[in-house]
Order: C-alpha cells, then sequence, then structure tokens
RNA sequence: GCGCCCGUAGCUCAGUCGGAUAGAGCACCAGAUUCCUAAUCUGGGGGUCGUGGGUUCAAAUCCCGCCGGGCGCACCA
C-alpha cells in the first residue's frame, strides 16, 4: 500500500463529504491536495495541505476547513491524533496498529513489496547503450547501461510492459574505418606488412584476436584484392563480433536487450523513404540554406542548399539537415527513421538514455517525434553524465585515440558487477559521477553499496543466530502471520516500520520522473535508520532483536528484522543488485 | 554568440506535485566496545540554497535578467 496516495484519496472523500454537507461550497478543484510525510518527525505521520489550497476557491479561512476537516478525520479508525498546525496544516499521526498492519503486509508479500499499477500495464520502449559497435564498452557506457537497465527495472515494478532496446548503428563513416581497420589487422595477421597504421582507423588492441578469428574463418581469401571485393564480408563479420564482445559485457552486468535494433536494416527496407515521406505530406520538409551558427563560423562554411527538417516549428533551434552533400541520408534522418518505426509499434511513451555529448541532440529528435505523432507519443531523453574514473583520488588517464582506455568489463573485473551496478545509480542521471576504484571497496560508511549490504547481512546474522539459539522459533520456515507484532512499541521500531512503509511510495515517484538513483538514497537511509537502531542494544540489552527468555517480543522483533531484510532485497533487485548474506 | 544541463555546509551530494525551523556523508571537536559484526553508533559546531527581481497563503523548487562551471553547435555517429 502506498500509505500517501492512500490517505490523500480518504482526505478527498472527506472534502467531498463537506461538499456535500455545504460545509465547503460545491464544485471545489482537488487536484492540488496532497498528503505527505511531514519533514519534522513532530508534526505526525501525514501533513496533508487541503485546507491552503481551497482557502482561496472557498472563499474561507484556512484553520476554519482544517478544523471542520480534522474532525472528520477524527473519526477514521486507523487515525491516533489529529492536529491544526501552522498556516493550516492538518497533521495526522497513524495508530501504531496501522504500521503493524503495514509490517504484515511486507512479510506476507515477500521482494513483491513496492510492486505498483501505476503503469496499468502500458508499453514502454526504453532505448540505452546504443554504442557504435567499433570497440568494447568504456565506463561512460556502463553508466548509460545501468541506468537504462534499472530504470527498466523500476518501471516494471510499477506496473509498466517495457521493452529494453539498443539501436546498432551499423551505417555510416565510423564503421567503414571498423571495417578498414580489422582488414589491416588481417593482413598483419597472415603475415603481410602493411606498415603503420593510416590516421582515423581503430589502433585498439581489440580488434587483433577478431582478426585472427577472421583468418580462421576465412584463410586468406581477401588478400590483394580491391576494397569493394572484401568490404562486405568483412563488414559482416566485424559487426558481428563487436557486438558479440559488447553483448558478453552488458551480460556480465547482468543487462539482456529484447530489441537489438540494427540502422541498417532501416536503410535496406527503405523505412527512412517511408518516415521521410510522412513528414513531407505534413508539409514539414523543404529545400533551403542554412545560416552558419552565430559567433562559431566553421572554417569549411559554404552557403548550400539542403533538403530540411521544419524542426523550428516544434521547438528547435535550427531546421535540420537530412541529406548530406552527397546525397546520402544524415543520422538525424535514419533516427528520424527509427523513432518512426517506435511509435508505429505503438509505444505511447518513448525513454532515450544518451551520453552528455548528445545533449545538444534533444530538441531535434523531440521536433520529429512531435512533427510524426503529434500527442501521441512522447519521449523523455535522459541525459547521463559523464564518469571520471579514479584510483585512490586521482584520476585514471583515458585516450581514445591511443586505444587506450579503461573499459567496463575492466571496471567490472575489478570490482563486481553488483558494486558497479549500486555505485552508478548513486547520483542523479545528470550530474557528473566521480567513480574511485579504491573507494568503493571500502568497508565504510562512505562507502553506500557497503552499508546497504551491510545492513541487510546484519539482518541475515539475526535470523541465522535465531536459528542456532532458539530452534523452538522453528525458523526454517517461520510463520511470520502468526508473529506478535503488536509488541512492537519502542520508537526505534515504529522509525522502522514507517521507513520501510515509505518503499511503496518511493517506486512510484522514482518510476513517475525516471529516476532510479531515488531507490539507492531511499535504501542508505533505511540501512542507517537499522544500523542507528541496532547500536541501541549497545547500551540497552533491553532493546535487542534476541531477547532471552522473552519468546514473543523476540519473534516480532524478528519479524521486523525480516521485513527489513525484505525491503532491502526488494529495493536491490530494483536496482539489479543481489543482496549478500553476509559480509567477508 | 546560441541551445541544453548544473550552481545547496570547508569537500562530495540528497531534497517528492511548491509546504512548516533546508538534510546526509566526509572533514573537524567530544563520546560509546564484558554486546546479535565498533566494518557500527551518539552528540556538537558549520548555510545570504550563485545573484537580483517576479508569481504565490507558502519558493532551494515555478518564471525572467545577470554571474560562474560543464556539454554541444550544417554536410560525424
Amino acid at each position: 500500500m502506498n500509505v500517501f496516495s492512500n490517505f490523500q484519496s480518504i482526505v478527498k472523500k472527506e472534502i467531498e463529504g463537506m461538499m456535500d454537507a455545504a460545509v465547503l461550497p460545491a464544485g471545489l478543484e482537488l487536484d492540488a491536495i496532497a498528503a505527505a510525510p511531514p519533514r519534522e518527525a513532530g508534526h505526525g505521520d501525514i501533513a496533508i495541505n487541503a485546507a491552503m489550497v481551497l482557502a482561496k476557491q472557498a472563499k474561507m479561512p484556512p484553520r476554519k476547513i482544517a478544523d471542520a476537516l480534522a474532525e472528520r478525520l477524527r473519526r477514521d479508525a486507523d487515525v491516533a491524533a489529529v492536529e491544526v498546525a501552522g498556516p493550516g496544516f492538518v497533521n495526522v499521526a497513524l495508530r501504531d496498529g496501522f504500521w503493524h498492519a503495514r509490517l504484515a503486509e511486507i512479510l506476507a508479500t515477500g521482494t513483491a513489496y513496492g510492486a505498483s499499477t501505476i503503469g496499468a500495464g502500458a508499453r514502454i520502449n526504453v532505448e540505452f547503450v546504443s554504442a557504435n559497435p567499433t570497440g568494447p564498452l568504456h565506463v561512460g557506457h556502463g553508466r548509460g547501461a545501468v541506468f537504462g537497465d534499472a530504470l527498466a527495472r523500476l518501471l516494471e515494478k510499477a506496473g509498466y510492459q517495457v521493452t529494453r532496446e539498443y539501436y546498432i548503428n551499423d551505417a555510416g563513416g565510423q564503421i567503414d574505418a571498423l571495417v578498414r581497420s580489422l582488414h589491416f589487422r588481417y593482413r598483419e595477421a597472415c603475415g603481410e606488412k602493411p606498415g603503420i597504421m593510416p590516421e582515423g582507423l581503430y589502433p585498439g588492441d581489440y580488434l587483433f584476436a577478431v582478426a585472427e578469428a577472421f583468418k580462421v574463418r576465412d584463410g586468406t581469401k581477401w588478400l590483394n584484392l580491391p576494397e569493394a571485393t572484401w568490404f562486405a564480408p568483412v563488414r559482416d563479420f566485424a559487426i558481428e563480433q563487436m557486438m558479440a564482445m559488447i553483448r558478453t559485457d552488458l551480460d556480465r552486468l547482468g543487462i539482456q536487450f529484447d530489441v537489438f535494433f540494427s540502422e541498417r536494416s532501416l536503410h535496406a527496407a527503405g523505412r527512412v523513404e517511408a518516415a521521410l515521406t510522412r513528414l513531407e505530406q505534413a508539409g514539414v520538409i523543404y529545400t533551403g540554406v542554412l545560416e552558419p551558427p552565430k559567433g562559431m563560423v566553421p572554417e569549411d562554411w559554404e552557403p548550400r542548399p539542403q533538403t530540411l527538417f521544419r524542426a523550428t516549428q516544434f521547438g528547435d533551434d535550427v531546421d535540420r539537415p537530412l541529406k548530406k552533400s552527397d546525397g546520402s541520408w544524415t543520422y538525424f534522418a535514419a533516427d528520424i527513421a527509427y523513432h518512426f518505426d517506435k511509435i508505429e509499434r505503438g509505444f505511447p511513451t518513448l525513454i532515450d538514455v544518451w551520453g552528455a555529448d548528445h545533449g545538444g541532440y534533444v530538441k531535434r529528435v523531440q521536433a520529429a517525434i512531435a512533427a510524426l505523432a503529434g500527442d501521441k507519443a512522447e519521449l523523455d531523453v535522459k541525459i547521463c553524465n559523464m564518469v571520471r574514473v579514479l584510483d585512490q583520488g586521482v584520476p585514471v588517464k583515458m585516450s581514445k585515440r591511443s586505444g587506450e582506455f579503461v573499459t567496463l568489463a575492466d571496471v567490472v573485473d575489478a570490482v563486481g558487477k553488483d558494486v558497479v551496478r549500486f555505485i552508478m545509480l548513486t547520483r542523479r542521471n545528470d550530474a557528473m559521477l566521480d567513480f574511485d576504484l579504491t573507494k568503493v571497496l571500502e568497508q565504510s560508511r562512505e562507502n553506500p553499496v557497503f552499508y546497504v549490504q551491510y545492513a541487510h547481512a546484519r539482518a541475515r546474522s539475526v535470523a541465522r543466530r535465531v536459528a542456532a539459539e532458539h530452534p523452538d522459533f522453528e525458523l526454517a520456515a517461520p510463520a511470520w502471520g502468526q508473529a506478535p507484532l503488536a509488541r512492537l512499541g519502542h520508537a526505534g521500531e515504529l522509525q522502522l516500520i514507517k521507513r520501510l512503509a515509505h518503499f511503496p511510495e518511493t517506486v512510484e515517484a522514482a518510476a513517475r520522473a525516471h529516476e532510479p538513483h531515488r531507490i539507492a538514497f531511499y535504501l542508505y537511509d533505511l540501512a542507517g535508520d537499522f544500523h542507528s537502531h541496532w547500536n541501541l542494544g549497545n547500551d540497552d540489552p533491553a532493546l535487542r532483536f534476541i531477547v532471552p527468555g522473552n519468546r514473543d517480543l523476540t519473534f516480532a522483533r524478528l519479524a521486523l528484522v525480516q521485513g527489513i531484510a525484505t525491503v532491502i532485497a526488494a529495493g536491490l533487485a530494483v536496482m539489479g543488485v543481489a543482496p549478500v548474506e553476509e559480509m567477508r
């Protein structure tokens, strides 16, 4: 249960009742009414802003509305106390029994707890990574990969039907460079001495093995032939191998895609022409000459007529070219076709996850979607900012030119999949992220992965201990439904349950905002509450989870610990991280 | 020059649909260990929320102008 949206509807019903009873004038707009957790603990469990929101509309003083609402809410069986405070807040405190029922709900639901129906089964397409198949994934790709997958999991948890998609940029000049690079290495593998690799090709080590594999498959048959002869077979082999490599890297992060969509297939099937015909019919394509960007004229600028998309009509800054001077389509033209394809496949919501260097590309794609689909489809572009790789606080040098850079696989090797996934979600997607290879393995509160995992391990250690020392609890298969939860009356215990009960609300808000990092911060807070409460047992043995000689109390506290482990595991699952049973 | 993102404690960052006295970690200072993991916890000092206006009962949050930083800027992908 989302405690707050649940109570919000209770409040709205009461307001409607007040309108029916003519306590309030009829026809008030209720949308802005919110039931939210108050910042101050002293303000109860739920703060309601209804009186302030309605005061102007109803032409009544807020305190008067608040008093009347408070009076009605006091009749609710779950409500312990209602106070009117400040400018007209209605602060509600709920009975302990309500919170005990939330814990019972968690225990009955297991790690499915927090699942929501706000998505209502709507289809949503999340496109992420989409790295050019010209080399191994680097750490920046890893951030997009983790972000996209966690967002997909989050949306699934919130009731959406998600398609994970990877757009393969297997057409264009960068692929040509890859093909020539591979053929160069292939000649070397066959014993030729082609000399120094020409400018603009990919010098990285990873092509040696691919060239070797190509030689094993085809022998020397592609030597001493014109490029036109060997280009297609080398290209197909190269792309296949690069994608296999990329898929392996992603697999090691626990990421799988539903759809790999080839850019070349769009061209081959005439989909680019089809999409542009659509735009032509809409009258948003014309031939014109662009002005050079102000204050920054490119060296080789020359005014020339181009085929342009009238992007300015849909909020972009300038109109965008669709054809290169050699007559072939621009990348943007193909991308229009790709998004048109997604729209035609029936997704009302599209999400693209891009790197920071593509920020300037957002408006034109959104403009294209507006032109193609009107309001039938919307695109949210999530920009993942750069990752700085550090080692003990010192930046690790990366140079794409020399082919030396920290690959995603290197980092996964060094710190493990779960650490990579967690750390990538400890910042908002649009903030820069420092990834310190040493610090992420440290065992301290500074390191959120450790801190959260430690909380889970502690919870599990209590269970193990009880199983060993109190076999009468039958903890191999405890009947949590029998736990006497009413024994949980300590403020710290109730605080923990309240934190657990915030999880569904956190999932929904994160899903709505497309912000999976909120789950990581929530788990960090929950872990903090747990560690804090745990240590109260140092000073006061009566507060420990295991109370010798008090079976009921121990059983109830054990249920709380189980609830904590369950919610941590549920949150980690959204992040794609496995909870640990014990620390090593 | 234009567009997008960002600016919150000394540092790194949270801050929900606009909500009450703006939070956490690190660092600094002072404490807790016959105890289920002290790998942790408790307390303290530390803020013109870059800046100036505006909207609102209410602004870190929304709008506009400046200042500072990042990314990008026709025929690359």
